[in-house]
DNA sequence: AGCAATGGTAAGTAAGTACTTACTTTGCCG
DNA sequence: CGGCAAAGTAAGTACTTACTTACCATTGCT
């Protein structure tokens, strides 16, 4: 006659009953993430976060010896569960057959969906960065320098055979991401009603493709 | 005898001495940019902005009505004060005498310049956006969409002059402007020791324009 | 049924927090 | 000098914060 709905890992919330432990600590986990990434670390309380969840803040305690270790958790959970983009993966193909359109107009894509899918995330980031968090720089270490280093010798590859322009490649990669991320911040922080720029992510990703692409072309035709 | 130096709305600190009211004020509230700036709003209490001012408590709450109040005032004395940049005197003249080079290094370099000389205040307006706080959607008001307009404006001519391909505006200016934020946002908060690039704001400029320019100049040449 | 293990809580505590009050010091001016 | 307004403070107040403790209640297992 119990009405558990059994979910060891499981999605959806018993709804009033207890909860496995793991199942608990997951969903003060994303409850936290939520609160974190709107009012960041100092602006979030150990008891809001614990309202949100439906519990009392002992519960809090119970799976996280700290605040700190909860975000810690989080920021961590958040960069390497794979629900972080793969860029290798995404232009793996286009690379091998150096069809540059396909290279940046697929990042771009795949980083502006990334975004709108996932707006915590960014905020999240953001926070953790002006807060000095050790993890910002862990991210920024761990992914922003490999895409950095993926695009960067793609476009020295190019270069050398002669389809690129000289320049830094560094450089060029900067102007790249600095578009595609800037962009996505006025989506979700200083424009979220679009009034400078209403645009599809494809249509972005495509014609800030063009801009780049064509600046960096040795025009040869 | 007295060793006061006398600095109504002047400059040095009578160091230990009393100060005028107006000069206390100005005082506590540059410790303060420079505390919110690091911490952000939440983060700071007023309690470090008195001993970072070398005062009581009390003095903080005489010269402003409460916390907000002085994070108001922070704000809006940064965004209206002279030392925000001014894009159009920047441009004025390139503009009239359409080069287009010239319209877009200046800016950058201008933006670029003024960015790396007070990055307090690139932090503060970030923490100020995540805290949504009105003012950041003011500057973004009075500031960002005066610079999507100028360069909006002088783009959609020079696209009727025939220079310029044919593409909205907006997104031009944006992945300009991106190009620009995201250097300078990488050069004080992700990457301060320019690991992933390393140059001076002239020559970045110079490069981002290149790119940008030569990204959307229909080729007559 | 009994019972330990586990999920959960109410009610703390000590150290902050923003903000006040009641008071002392300082310099200036007639 | 004397008086007095302005600059300054010490010591609060009422409340919030992260974190604990000591205690229930439901479950699954034998």
């Amino acid at each position: 006659m119990s009405k558990q709905i059994t979910t060891k890992t499981g999605v959806s919330t018993p709804y009033g009953s207890r909860m496995a432990a793991e199942d608990r600590r997951l969903q003060i986990l994303q409850v936290a993430v939520s609160l974190f990434s709107q009012r960041g670390f100092v602006g979030t309380t150990t008891k809001e976060i614990a309202q949100a969840a439906g519990v009392s803040e002992a519960m809090v305690f119970r799976h996280f010896a700290n605040k700190q270790e909860l975000y810690s958790a989080i920021l961590d959970h958040k960069a390497c569960s794979g629900d972080s983009m793969n860029p290798e993966a995404l232009v793996a193909e286009a690379l091998q057959e150096k069809d540059d359109r396909a290279v940046f107009e697929r990042l771009a894509v795949g980083a502006l969906e990334h975004h709108e899918c996932d707006p915590e995330f960014q905020r999240l980031l953001l926070h953790a960065a002006l807060e000095g968090h050790e993890l910002a720089q862990m991210f920024f270490e761990k992914f922003v320098r490999r895409v950095y280093e993926l695009l960067g010798d793609y476009v020295a590859e190019r270069q050398r055979d002669g389809a690129m322009i000289a320049m830094d490649p560094a450089i060029i990669v900067r102007a790249f991401i600095g578009m595609i991320i800037h962009h996505s911040l006025n989506n979700n922080l200083w424009d979220p009603q679009r009034r400078l720029l209403k645009i599809s992510n494809q249509e972005a990703a495509k014609q800030f493709s063009d801009i780049l692409l064509n600046g960096i072309s040795s025009k040869a035709a």
